[in-house]
DNA sequence: CATCGACCCTGCGGGC
DNA sequence: TGCCCGCAGGGTCGAT
């Protein structure tokens, strides 16, 4: 389940790959995800250059030197895997990118369908020129120009629970339910607290949590739960980060003991330790 | 505009 | 052995 650690180093390993290279052919194997842009057909990518590959949140983006973007997103099970241009299709082999190597070719592959890979317009963002879906969401915590200030404020106005706020890629890019769990079981904060229940020191201590459990994650190049995420050399960051609240359910905490918890959360689940993470929305907590 | 929940999809594992 | 069901969860979109 690729977050931000994950596709950033699905991004790192591929530049070498791509940046700076001419697209020789790419092509559509199979569908993709079904909210692939309809904007125009991958193929026009045909004979573009490939300026740089960025990343805001979980979100790719191979610039081009064309007035639209190329832009993919490794959905839940989505990977890049560099391969030799002979070894057999993959069974869910979505899209193949030739940049030009002599034995090797880029391949999108995908089980569950979630990911994709598109082309989009480009749209003006602060001065620049940003593809249409990458422009949608916040920018991420690793981002230069990331405001914590006003994200913290932001956050502060939110009449949600945090877990679905730090979820909401429109807030802040890049989280997803694992290191969600994490930075809020670091930050000692229950998942179904309101937001705007939060103290200024709560938030900042919540977002440090969240940057320092993602950045060890990068470090150790990405986390995974299972070998559904694949970095670009075909190697698996299997587990490189301990888990201290997700998929831990019934374990002990590791701060206290306490059995954590698993509650529904919509579609998904969230872990916690329902002794270091106490929700207070009930026990008359002042604002201020 | 803000918020919420249904929905897209496939593989896997548990229960019977 | 095989079937059914629930679960996993990104982003998007319609309803309120």
């Amino acid at each position: 389940m690729p977050e931000l650690p994950e596709v950033e180093t699905v991004r790192r390993g591929l530049v070498p790959w791509v940046k700076g290279k001419k697209i020789k052919s790419i092509e559509v194997v199979h569908k993709g995800g079904n909210r692939a842009s309809t904007f125009a057909p991958v193929k026009s990518a045909n004979g573009a250059k490939i300026k740089d590959l960025h990343r805001r949140g979980k979100f790719l983006w191979f610039e081009l030197d064309r007035d639209f973007a190329l832009v993919a997103h490794l959905g839940m099970s989505g990977q890049f895997l560099v391969q030799p241009k002979k070894s057999p299709d993959e069974k869910h082999l979505r899209v193949r990118l030739d940049c030009g190597d002599r034995s090797k070719e880029i391949r999108f592959i995908d089980q569950r369908t979630f990911g994709w890979v598109a082309i989009d317009d480009l749209v003006y963002e602060s001065g620049k020129m940003i593809p249409r879906s990458y422009s949608r969401i916040a920018l991420d915590i690793f981002d230069p120009d990331f405001n914590k200030v006003e994200v913290v404020a932001r956050i502060q106005k939110k009449k949600s629970a945090i877990k679905k706020v730090l979820l909401d890629q429109s807030v802040m890019s890049g989280v997803g339910n694992i290191y969600a769990d994490e930075a809020l079981w670091r930050a000692r904060i229950h998942p179904e607290r309101m937001a705007n229940s939060l103290k200024a020191d709560e938030v900042n201590e919540l977002l440090r949590s969240v940057k320092s459990v993602m950045s060890r994650a990068l470090k150790q190049g990405g986390t995974s739960f299972d070998d559904l995420y694949i970095n670009v050399n075909g190697e698996s960051g299997y587990f490189a980060v301990q888990l201290e609240a997700y998929g831990q359910e019934d374990e002990p905490c590791s701060r206290c003991g306490t059995q954590i918890k698993r509650i529904a959360f919509g579609n998904r689940s969230s872990h916690f330790c329902p002794k270091c993470q106490k929700n207070l929305k009930k026990s008359g907590v002042k604002r201020g």
